[in-house]
DNA sequence: TTATAAATGTTATATTATTACATACTGTTA
DNA sequence: TAACAGTATGTAATAATATAACATTTATAA
């Protein structure tokens, strides 16, 4: 629940509720937590997320559609990604790999053509899971 | 409008579309497409693009909502994807690069984990627009 | 042929996201 | 202070994306 300067009472609302969840959360699903906080409409829980993706604080999973809190003590780098997802539990966690960020970032394509931002999702069993 | 043995009726005419277009592709936009040839509900569209992505004949775009044609010969590697994204003008194209996909085919995070799948999209100006 | 899996057709509905417009707050500068 | 610009909020309506449920048909193969 740690207090972040500068997000507005909506964001930081909504930030709080995605820093707290141990899973990725969607839009309608913190919609439905917030309701008793005053935010009744989807519009309000876009605009801050929107803005709290642009600040890097959460990042969206472009594969399910959800939200979690940027893991690495808030990367202002929202702009190069990669998670670890759980195909059985939906447990999902960020990496944080400075060969793996380099490799990308550097990543030239046959064209000669680089790129100034990248996701990536990686899928598997997470430990948990792959023993059952 | 190669035929392609072993696809459906429905998966044959999705095909067809989502080969012969030159961007990314929308499900309903797809679904407004077949119309005249009889497919009329979405669910007709879904059902066939779900079969087609399993089959690696396409994929999808995450970041877009979007399916276009496999680019690498028809690759059955579903599971290993990556691509290039111009954030100007939308245009997406399949990255075909050994070293990249070994590289993260083989990649193994902080835990010792593996993946079996992964998807990467890259973001950037393409030549045209680059040169604007 | 009989059984099984895969594909189709159809209606309704659920989920995710944006448009449009009005208002309020925050910080800066004339 | 007043005027302004930029950001954030509130609200209603609607658009866009995707799935559930159920009935039927077609393909494949034992
Ligand atoms: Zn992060
Ligand atoms: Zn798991
Ligand atoms: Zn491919
Ligand atoms: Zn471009």
């Amino acid at each position: 629940m740690q207090k972040q300067q500068n997000l507005s009472k909506n964001q930081q609302i909504i930030f709080d509720i995605i820093h707290n969840s141990s899973e990725p959360l969607k839009a309608y699903s913190i919609l439905f937590n917030v309701q008793k906080k005053g935010i009744k409409a989807p519009l309000q829980v876009y605009r801050a997320l929107d803005k709290l993706v642009e600040l890097g604080k959460i990042h969206k999973i472009e594969s399910r559609n959800a939200f979690i809190a940027c893991q690495n003590s808030s990367c202002q780098i929202s702009k190069a990604t990669a998670f670890s997802i759980c195909e059985s539990c939906e447990q999902v966690s960020e990496i944080s790999n400075t060969k793996l960020s380099k490799y990308l970032s550097n990543f030239t394509d046959e064209a000669g053509m680089k790129y100034n931002k990248y996701n990536l999702e990686f899928f598997g069993l997470c430990k948990k899971c792959k023993s059952k």
